[in-house]
DNA sequence: CTTTCAGCCTGGGCGC
DNA sequence: TGCGCCCAGGCTGAAA
């Protein structure tokens, strides 16, 4: 599900609904998320929570501890957080249960790829790479990455060491916006097409973030937020439709064993 | 350094 | 209805 758009949206919400929320205890259900020590997160207040990357970042109060902590939550595949007033019935694939002096945080995911990294200082949490949507991130700045790289620019823009926060679906969209082919070297593109590539992966980040996303369910389970950009893809999940722009049929190729979806006419 | 590949998990959809 | 297979929006680590 999640790509830079979901997670910001996710994290949006959840900024205005657990800001100021004190943590009354952690339940974690799967092991697979009890990697080493757990910090102590009880009679901790949530102060911030944002995207940093794929990742949902929960920072916490020092609380007793005179420490402060953070969470990093990567979603991966299925990963949900679902933030209710207690009264959810629902229980399938419940990994995680945060208590809260109001309310609760679930956090959900069918395939257990989901990941929890905790930290005791802000440093840690950075990512390998770039924010495409960070104001330090200009056109200059993505040829520098690119660099002479041989890479194929697909698999290249999955790269979380180079750009955070594009996976499988926008990097498709991305490439067909900007009329680059999915198979040009990543150190080949011209100032031009760098330029192009830049400017469509902020604008379609952007415009999926208004659109609350991708295809993602209610994560405010009541609510039913869903998102609603699946109706501007023009290439993904696409294969022998006609392109919107000329009709040739969208091809749906492996790279790096991802599928990837372009136009062979558009993209050159 | 590059690229490929198996693996981590579960469930939905498909053909037979 | 059931079975086996393939697929999935992510990422890691080992191997070539």
């Amino acid at each position: 599900m999640p790509e830079l758009p979901e997670v910001e949206i996710v994290a949006r919400q959840l900024a205005r609904r657990l800001t100021g929320r004190t943590v009354r205890h952690l339940r974690i259900l799967d092991p697979l998320l009890r990697n080493g020590v757990l910090p102590r997160v009880s009679g901790r207040e949530i102060v911030a929570v944002r995207r940093s990357g794929k990742r949902v970042l929960i920072r916490f109060s020092k609380g007793g501890t005179r420490r402060p902590l953070w969470l990093a939550i990567h979603l991966r595949m299925t990963g949900r957080l679902i933030c209710h007033d207690g009264t959810r019935r629902d229980r399938s694939h419940l990994r995680a249960r945060f208590v809260l002096d109001r309310g609760e945080l679930w956090f959900v995911d069918t395939r257990r790829f989901g990941t929890f990294g905790w930290y005791a200082s802000e440093a840690e949490t950075a990512p390998g790479g770039v924010d495409p949507l960070d104001r330090d991130c200009t056109a200059a700045r993505l040829g520098e990455l690119l660099g002479a790289s041989r890479q194929p620019i697909k698999p290249w823009l999955l790269r979380q060491d180079r750009l955070v926060g594009l996976g499988n679906i926008y990097a498709s969209e991305i490439l067909y916006a900007a009329g680059i082919s999915p198979f040009r070297p990543a150190g080949s593109l011209d100032r031009g097409e760098i330029g192009r590539l830049h400017r469509q992966t902020r604008r379609i980040l952007r415009r999926a973030i208004e659109n609350c996303g991708t295809t993602f369910s209610d994560f405010q389970d009541s609510r039913g937020v869903e998102g609603s950009y699946q109706r501007y893809l023009r290439v993904y999940d696409r294969q022998g439709e006609s392109c919107r722009h000329c009709g040739t049929a969208i091809a749906r190729v492996v790279q790096a064993q991802r599928s990837t979806f372009h136009c062979s006419d558009c993209q050159r």
